[in-house]
DNA sequence: GATAAACTCCGGTTGC
DNA sequence: TGCAACCGGAGTTTA
């Protein structure tokens, strides 16, 4: 499942390959249309599938940059500035290719639902096999509340003084310390793989709650969070389930995880322990989480 | 009104 | 071999 470091790679990998080419066409799947039919919002949001085909056409993709989980194409027609917001969701993926044919794994090809000819020739192909992701079209972010509503980057020098200020408030200071900073009006772009690995760093126990960790301690905590991060981007993101780069490639982060997906703590041997927190699968080390 | 919990989307994977 | 249960970002709905 694709988190930030992950997008981050995907971001890299496309920008060279598709910035300054232009839509020819674009091709969304039948499952898209039907789904639409029934009344649900399937991958495309805010859009009918034929607006949404239309309004694409002959669009310049200027730039394209990532902002926590997404994936923001910057778009240009007549002078007019739009923006396409993509998330991967759990499966999702980008793929650039000559054709369509050229998508290897069996299970991608299956799940292609917005298909971009570009004028060029070439396709940029979005496949998503659960379709948990989203292609958002938008005439500017605020259109969209929640984008508005995002933490900084954890790598912006403001981004410590803004979570320490938001894990004040009394809507954050008694819960969970994972489900906190798993919070993408918190921190931006934290998913459980990396919040696992952050808290295993700092032996903070996931169920721990805010208010009972000094604010010395949330900045180192912090800290790791960036520092995984960092270390994940480097590594080109953790390949784990479906997430594959634009070339169907595999980063190598999941072989320096010591706490997500471990049965024995890497440090002292003991069995690893399981908990749902904030509705998600947590793995810590109960002798050395606390 | 603010907050939280429940629910929704889905198919590959896992376990029986 | 078949089949039901399980999982999860982020948004929406319900309590």
């Amino acid at each position: 499942m694709p988190e930030l470091p992950e997008v981050e790679g995907v971001v890299q990998a496309l920008k060279p390959e598709i910035e300054g080419r232009t839509i020819k066409q674009v091709q969304l799947s039948e499952i898209i249309r039907f789904s639409f039919s029934e009344g649900k919002q399937c991958i495309v949001k805010q859009s009918e599938p034929d607006a949404f085909e239309m309004a694409l056409t002959q669009m310049t993709i200027q730039k394209i940059e990532r902002r926590a989980k997404y994936i923001f194409f910057h778009l240009l027609k007549e002078d007019v500035s739009y923006i396409l917001v993509s998330h991967l969701g759990m499966t999702g993926a980008w793929f650039v290719v000559n054709s369509p044919e050229e998508i290897g794994e069996a299970k991608f090809k299956k799940h292609i639902h917005a298909t971009f000819q570009m004028t060029d020739g070439g396709y940029l192909i979005y496949s998503d096999i659960r379709r948990f992701g989203e292609l958002r079209f938008l005439a500017q972010l605020a259109d969209h509340a929640p984008l508005t509503k995002m933490a900084p980057e954890p790598f912006d020098e403001a981004a410590s003084d803004f979570f320490i200020a938001k894990s004040l408030l009394p809507k954050y200071e008694k819960k969970a310390v994972k489900e906190v900073i798993m919070d993408g009006q918190v921190i931006s772009g934290c998913g459980n793989i990396y919040a696992t690995e952050a808290l295993f760093a700092q032996k903070i126990h996931p169920a721990r709650k805010m208010n009972r960790i000094s604010e010395k301690r949330k900045r180192q905590l912090f800290e790791a969070i960036v520092a995984v991060l960092r270390q994940s981007i480097e590594a080109g993101g953790s390949t784990i389930s479906d997430y594959r780069n634009i070339n169907g490639g595999a980063g190598s982060m999941q072989n320096r995880l010591k706490m997500y997906g471990k049965k024995i703590c890497p440090e002292c041997g003991t069995d690893t322990s399981q908990m749902t927190i904030g509705g998600r699968t947590s793995v810590f080390c109960p002798n050395c989480q606390h």
